[in-house]
DNA sequence: AAAGATTGATGCATCAATCTTC
DNA sequence: GAAGATTGATGCATCAATCTTT
């Protein structure tokens, strides 16, 4: 069984990581109507090709399933960020005009939501030590 | 905008957040089928009424809204977890013998999973140092 | 057969609207 | 009216099954 101290830093653990997720969420999505993953799809087709991408490599960079990706792409075709071109056996993904508008205002307001939901609360020190610590749990 | 080194930083947060997030719940599902919110649920009423609370306080606790909350017992009811009585005003929510049994065996797995994918990847003084950026990260 | 992608089913999260009991 | 709770709609996540192109 846990601790006190080691339960509590779960709770705090479980209450931080939350608060923080849907806090950038929330900005994001008051500002510029874009959800996480709307988000991060459209950064990646941005910064990987420019606009255009294979559906495949884009699920790889960004950590989705095919199904997930899918899924979410059939969405954000219908509220027209995105569309889908066959090439081949696969899928390229391209920003429309409207993706690319809204993709454009979020920048800065993700910036903006990091700094403060994350590094602004934090010391120098402190974000060194998240740094090691982060570096630990994604390595196993 | 950001910097590369804070951009590092956060797709770090994001990652470390989410996999730990996911492996404790998959373990927990693996070994009793109890989802993150079904454990939750289960170990409030259990802790703060002994196996019978009502909706309202069980909320507040665990930080859900009052719809998510229902929603969330009429599934727990239908696989047997739970049953609700009604009580003047509100609903008590009473722990099944199921849940009873499934929760017995999750606080255990529960345990296990959070010393492995969070506590034992970090040193001690990383554990402090974590519980101070959380504390910050938290009243804000 | 293997890779790429879609679909359907189910569970979870959030919001707005509604209903009941006090 | 206020608090407690439910319901319906929509979006997101995951799994299994399926289909196509190579």
């Amino acid at each position: 069984m846990l601790s006190d101290d080691e339960l509590a830093l779960w709770h705090m653990w479980k209450r931080a990581t939350e608060s923080v997720r849907a806090e950038v969420a929330a900005d994001i999505a008051a500002e510029t109507g874009l959800s996480d993953p709307d988000f991060g799809v459209l950064s990646r087709v941005e910064e990987l090709g420019g606009g255009r991408l294979r559906q495949a490599r884009l699920a790889d960079s960004i950590g989705f399933h095919r199904s997930r990706l899918s899924h979410h792409l059939t969405r954000m075709e219908s509220r027209g960020l995105i569309s889908r071109e066959a090439v081949g056996n696969g899928v390229d993904v391209v920003i429309t005009k409207a993706g690319s508008a809204a993709l454009k205002r979020a920048r800065p307001v993700h910036a903006a939501a990091v700094r403060r939901h994350l590094l602004e609360p934090l010391s120098a020190s402190q974000t060194d030590a998240l740094r090691t610590i982060l570096e630990r749990l994604a390595d196993r």
